[in-house]
DNA sequence: GCAGATTGTAAATATTTATTCTACACCGCT
DNA sequence: AGCGGTGTAGAATAAATATTTACAATCTGC
């Protein structure tokens, strides 16, 4: 009742202040309650995501760069936020934010999504985003656990987040991600049912989200500690690994390269990766440029969200020479533009 | 040049107060510029609407009554505000953001709106609505001019925002909506091959959307002034009008009133508002209660956005007789529910 | 080229909002 | 009943934000 009935005053004061723009004494006076109580009230609700404040970046500032970027490699749509600097922790939260707006309003239909939660600007994108009615009846985890237990529960909780604001069924993967050996790998799947049904799960998935991965282990996880191994990395390295998507290791062109690593991850296969629908990226910021062009240029993923410096180096190293669309011409191209809504 | 830049100082400092949370203080240091035009950039920011402050109403609060409404009248979703007073104005901005929010996300597919943008609630509801992105391709106005010329002019505004912020086209009916005799309004329509053309696609609509108006005229309309007289509600309400929709008189039971008047309006007809694959209505307010029931009892409409005295009007008010859904019990019924996503 | 309008600026000030601090109510426990 | 612990309230106060002011720079139309 209590709880209730202060949800319910919190969400009243929460909508005087912003909807009905009154001062917060006004607001006070008329409630019969101090100022500070208002105060706190509206903290209450910014907390709770009761309100939330969203800055709508009116049309596409960087048309024109975002334009060249899909054309030269033949995205679908690239987006490009003017992060308000370079360092790795401000880029993450722009780009998650815009991924969020992005995803919120999806205007295709979709059944079932994959999610990396395990990558940390998705994870900050859960967090930002609104609840949103969708259709959407599954939320699949792309890849197994990682790292020590704290990041497995951060990664679970938001799935689950996730899943809660799209109305949908979180389907988790919680088997280690990277298996010691094949036989290993081999043995925890065969003794998980649930593992398995959503393994199989990956095969029809309408919209895939994934982070990029430079060539060095993250610090969030221990090397080793359900995670491949500092030799391992180097071992792909020399294979000429310069990033990976979803734990598949990527050449400079975008290649998967081939080695016993792949036979370790319990995840997402290049071939469900590549037959999911839309498969959204985000990431940024100079660590990442050459994983991020590998995985552009392999065609791993259709629409990237990123920062203006990454996009520069995406147009300005060569294009290089597979799969990319059609000519070179990075003139208007085929990409229609979105909605702008500028006013006077 | 400068306005541009200035947009983009704008943005950058909206980003760095309200995503990354900063003080004005720190942003102005960081800018090197001074705290007050920090302040007065996020002001700007704010009435350009790159900023906005949603307040999301977590779960529906009034959800039982909202189901005991839907099953009595059949109609698939209403939802109910807890308005904040019950003051006509303040009430209609409640509605209004309650109407966008929803518009916001609609989960089906639509590629003709027909938006009724003379009512004032909607008009409101389309200065706060955000930009979308949708498939949708035609806005269509659902009737001719009412009024003075200055009411036009703000009605032309909200379709063509409107349909701006949809990315879709719109679809203008620049002619009188109420004409002076039935000689009249053919001649003005011969002449007019877009107000033809409007008509036209108004018999293929996913959604309309509509306010509902009570049997007294509205003081924004002046009688006689582009619109009926006095004599003329007088008449219809002789006849049992007590409300209506897009122009079409209803009586207490809903059923539309035949009369003279009918041959007057330049706009949607009765059977291509109910051909409508949608039909959303937002209103709300003592002054209409009677209208609104005839509305939803009509089956005028199938979605509500109302609050919760008129709601509880509804239920109160014996529902009549004639097409409403099923029997009478106000239980759970056949209502799916929405997303509801609350945290720990 | 210059008066008048417009816009942008920093500093000072006024207003609004957040944060103490203290008091008190409401538990669960002995 | 009496005793800490916990949480929430309002009053006072500190901090943050908005507005006013006065002046400088940049356009605008003659």
């Amino acid at each position: 009742m209590t709880d209730i009935d202060g949800q319910r005053l919190m969400i009243k004061v929460a909508r005087l202040y912003h909807t009905h723009e009154m001062r917060q004494t006004d607001i006070a006076k008329r409630l019969q309650i101090s100022q500070s109580r208002v105060s706190r009230l509206l903290a209450q609700a910014e907390d709770a995501s009761i309100v939330r404040t969203v800055v709508a970046v009116p049309q596409h500032v960087h048309a024109e760069l975002e334009e060249r970027v899909e054309s030269i490699y033949g995205l679908s749509e690239v987006h490009i936020v003017d992060a308000v600097s370079d360092d790795d922790a401000e880029l993450a939260k722009d780009l998650a934010y815009t991924m969020a707006a992005l995803l919120h309003d999806v205007a295709f239909e979709v059944r079932t999504i994959a999610v990396t939660s395990w990558s940390k600007t998705l994870r900050l994108m859960i967090d930002v985003m609104l609840p949103m009615r969708t259709r959407c009846k599954h939320v699949v985890e792309t890849l197994g656990d990682l790292g020590p237990p704290a990041l497995q529960h951060d990664t679970a909780r938001s799935t689950q987040h996730f899943a809660a604001l799209t109305g949908a069924q979180p389907v988790f993967l919680r088997t280690p991600g990277v298996a010691a050996s094949r036989e290993m790998k081999e043995l925890l799947l065969s003794s998980d049912p649930h593992a398995q049904k959503a393994l199989e799960m990956l095969d029809s998935v309408d919209l895939v989200l994934v982070g990029i991965g430079a060539d060095k282990i993250d610090p969030d996880l221990r090397p080793g500690d359900n995670f491949f191994t500092h030799e391992q990395f180097a071992h792909v390295r020399e294979l000429g690994a310069v990033g990976e998507v979803c734990l598949h290791f990527l050449d400079a062109d975008g290649n998967p390269i081939d080695s016993e690593l792949e036979d370790l991850v319990v995840g997402i296969t290049r071939e469900q990766l590549k037959s999911a629908r839309h498969r959204w990226a985000v990431a940024g910021g100079a660590r990442k440029h050459r994983a991020i062009r590998a995985a552009v240029a392999g065609g791993w993923i259709d629409t990237l969200v990123t920062d203006a410096a990454t996009a520069q180096f995406l147009v300005e190293s060569a294009p290089p020479a597979p799969q990319a669309a059609q000519g070179t011409t990075p003139a208007k191209g085929n990409a229609r533009r979105r909605t702008a809504a500028s006013k006077a």
